[in-house]
DNA sequence: GCCGCGGCGGCAACGGGTTGCCATGTATTG
DNA sequence: CAATACATGGCAACCCGTTGCCGCCGCGGC
């Protein structure tokens, strides 16, 4: 009897516990792995004995021969974006239940980086959950051979995606905005790289064409509060009354970029924000967004991701689409009347017409 | 020669190289883990093998008999809290600088949820980084003893801590509002199992004895907005014109409410957060508070918990502690001198004296 | 010519579970 | 009562690297 009270300062291993139950160590791994392979009395005395030493499975060993590992790999594009949190809150909810442990991997916005943490990350989690992923289509479709993967935030075809129904947010603000007498909405873009991006510009041309209210974009500006300052500065030199932001930060940034130059939001320009973060209703004005189901994107790309795992096909059909709502808030109003002239009041400078600039 | 082009399937092992190479297996393992125990030539030629095959070392395998898995973990309290991404930014740059994967844990504000976490992913991480841990000093010493930690927000003795320098970052609040002109300070307490929630109220005693300002405090609340809008409504049955708050999140939550009930900050209320998010420069008014290096806290953590890692003594000595600095905003101003009146002009309710009550 | 030593590579024993297959004993069936 | 099926448990191989130790070889020293 060799472990009495304890073994030394080593972990404890099946192998004692198989020899303190006095049964062979595949019984104990059985026990615990496949409880209906072995007796229930003897299942229970090896628990027993196993709790008394304080046996734990060592995931490692576990993972070496099933090569499953428990955790899965959440790939968020940045982590200081605070639309993550939700997302992440999902997963982990999930993965949580599923006994799987989230490892979170922040991108920075940087393709790079991005692949580089997968790349090193892969071998180690049994899914991957991409969230807004800056990795080109082809990067995605190498990790999606050798990982179960879903998508958030991107369509993708022959991969599991889940989106949110962007192209209708888009559509019920240019409806409010319509409704409030604008005629023109300028959209301000945010990373090239970003997916979601393409899709909301896109949708924002169509419900144009629909509703007969024009609209030209501007950017690509930084997905971040300064970038929507610096977006700010280039509105006043192509004046708009209607502004859709890529999201929420960038729509801060603008409302204090247009507030600091004395343009009064929502009076001379309404802004729209995408995502409503908890600092929409923050800011002042309160601002109007589109609001995604976060924590219900975190949770159900998971639990597709985690179905995938236990083996199920995945589906790649048509990716799963998520709703969204109007939040109307304070920064949208009725179009500035501004009488007998064509543009809005505050503009000082000559507006420069044409299609959008882009940034290199 | 069985794997010409590629093994079926199968993932590439240093077997396959070893065969490919015509040498043994170990040897291949040694090119790689410990390239001057073998011929330069020879390590190349493996190497190049290896190239041409993909192989990759498989991590688990290392880490059963190196027990290394290149991973720590890091727990926060919620990643709902924005003060987190910095520091999980700082964490993840010197982590992966490192070659280290971070496992993020969210312990949602759970004592228990934390626990069942860490213990979960204990065993499979090299260190853990403990950011404003809700266990308890004896749960986090038991963690302690099994792996390396580094515990962020909070001193306990016998294992290595990163503090901020709160003590002082109160008491520049302190002289801050006593120079406005208060002579009473309320200190909104946010969760009790916080260690820098009692720190910074004991800091704001001893700083109102010193500086000859009355303190008091109520709460504890929870450490959110919605958290400090109820304490916004308690302040109002014991009034104040000054307040300090246990964060930035709940002093905006305090400000909202404030205004809501008619109540003017900082006319008639003077409100000073901590952590200096990025909300407190959006607000209206924008926050006054105490900013702490965010991501000098993480990066800091973690460098200590890598130096640990690879064999050094984790000095459990001082805490090693970071300096903050006051953000004086708007959210501040002289008090409202209200003639002949003892307390605030908005005073509606009478107030309550006596000591602050605590909720259970 | 013999000895010692350093460089290099291989053997084999791990690390801690998992699992296919077989042996035993008992229950069921004809 | 024989034959078959099933429930249990053990044996041993395996997952994929790592590492202690040993052997071989060539070289320099005495």
């Amino acid at each position: 009897m060799p472990d009495q009270t304890r073994p030394p300062g080593q972990r404890v291993t099946i192998y004692d516990v198989a020899l303190e139950a006095d049964v062979s160590p595949s019984t104990v791994s059985r026990a615990f792995s496949r409880p209906s392979r072995v007796n229930s009395e003897t299942a229970e005395r090896i628990r027993q004995v196993a709790g008394r030493l304080g046996y734990r499975t060592n995931p490692l060993a576990r993972a070496l021969t099933t090569s499953r590992t428990q955790m899965i790999a959440l790939v968020i594009a940045d982590i200081t974006n605070p639309v993550y949190a939700e997302i992440v809150r999902g997963a982990q909810e999930v993965a949580a239940d599923g006994e799987y442990t989230t490892v979170l991997i922040d991108a920075q916005e940087s393709d790079r980086l991005e692949r580089a943490a997968v790349e090193r990350t892969m071998s180690t989690v049994d899914g991957i959950v991409l969230a807004s992923s800056r990795m080109s289509d082809s990067a995605i479709r190498m990790v999606a051979k050798q990982r179960p993967v879903v998508v958030l935030n991107r369509a993708l075809a022959d991969v599991p995606c889940v989106v949110t129904d962007d192209p209708r947010g888009v559509r019920r603000a240019a409806e409010h905005l319509g409704e409030l007498g604008h005629d023109h909405i300028t959209y301000v873009a945010g990373p090239q790289a970003s997916w979601p991006n393409g899709v909301r510009w896109r949708s924002l041309l169509e419900a144009g064409m629909e509703l007969e209210i024009k609209v030209r974009q501007i950017g690509p500006f930084s997905p971040t509060m300064a970038g929507g300052e610096r977006a700010a500065q280039e509105l006043c030199a192509r004046p708009a009354t209607a502004v859709l932001a890529f999201n929420d930060q960038m729509a801060i940034g603008i409302i204090r970029g247009l507030s600091r130059m004395g343009v009064n939001v929502p009076g001379d320009v309404s802004v729209v924000g995408f995502d409503n973060i908890l600092a929409a209703d923050i800011v002042t004005p309160r601002l109007t967004t589109v609001a995604a189901p976060l924590y219900a994107e975190g949770s159900a790309a998971t639990r597709h991701l985690l179905t995938m795992i236990e083996g199920a096909p995945g589906h790649t059909g048509r990716p799963m689409v998520l709703p969204v709502r109007l939040v109307v808030r304070d920064s949208t109003a009725a179009r500035n009347p501004s009488p007998g002239r064509a543009r809005p009041s505050w503009v000082r400078q000559r507006p420069v017409p044409g299609p959008a600039a882009h940034l290199p």
